[in-house]
DNA sequence: GTTGAGATGTTGTATATACACCGAGAAGGA
DNA sequence: TCCTTCTCGGTGTATATACAACATCTCAAC
């Protein structure tokens, strides 16, 4: 075996990056099919049940908690509210992100297909599935 | 609190897909931290050293490995191609990619960039590293 | 050999993401 | 008060990603 595919190796079989991004694809792919037919994808869902829980937040420490990019959750929330989901009422600089009545329903309807997108994704993810949940606790954990 | 908010938390503190897309969010920003000044990011090295571990594979075998669809593929090995990094051999319908000279000499350059954001990755992951690292293997592992 | 089905890749379109830069508002000191 | 600086968002641009549709090549059945 030559030098560069030995260093190839070295960088590819124990690469962090790889993993969680490979990971990020999969699990992404599972929850967007199943939140399709409620005019949802994985992203969006997040986004929603975060405003649920935490409804009057600002779009910066949503962010912060998401570890989303500011102009990432600008477009993202305008695409929501676009939706109806939710609104965005404007103090000074600052926007505090509520559910609308359809947002709420929303995420209603749309939880079973939820409950199926996580039990395929564990069914995946093994025992990764246990770790990803011990180990890196969200903001809203219990 | 009420029915909303109850049902919002329940689907947050569980949620895999948001666990899974923010490491991925994290992970990745490191990598393209330290990556930038080698004129790559973290997609373009992880692509790279695939190449330079399996040689004259194909874009769509490489695609089932990773997970990458194939108009990503098509895509991203394209803008691998214009940089001079890798070549891809017609063969029929099929591609066959290599890494050019440049490209060899681009990984082995870079190389100690990638351990140094391996390392913040591993420290800002604590113990979900290892999990990711033991229960998850790519191919091309030994 | 011709044809039809399957495999592989590309292009059109949409979304998620980040960085650099800009703008508006807030906060504090001279 | 006024000016500076900081905070929070938005816009311009680039890349990563996926799905749908299409093109092209292979191969097997006939």
């Amino acid at each position: 075996m030559d030098a560069v595919r030995k260093m190839s190796r070295e960088i590819a079989s124990g690469c962090l990056m790889a993993r969680a991004r490979k990971v990020s694809r999969l699990v992404t792919l599972i929850y967007d099919d199943a939140l399709r037919p409620h005019g949802l994808n994985a992203s969006r869902m997040n986004l929603l049940v975060a405003v649920g829980l935490s409804p009057g937040i600002t779009s910066h420490k949503l962010g912060e908690y998401l570890e989303i990019e500011k102009s990432t959750m600008s477009r993202n929330m305008g695409q929501l509210e676009d939706a109806g989901l939710i609104v965005q009422e404007k103090v000074g600089r600052q926007r505090r992100l509520y559910l609308t009545p359809d947002g709420e329903a929303r995420i209603a309807e749309a939880k079973p297909s939820w409950e199926q997108a996580q039990e395929a994704a564990r069914e995946t993810l093994g025992s990764l599935a246990d770790a990803m949940l011990e180990r890196y606790p969200m903001p809203g954990d219990p």
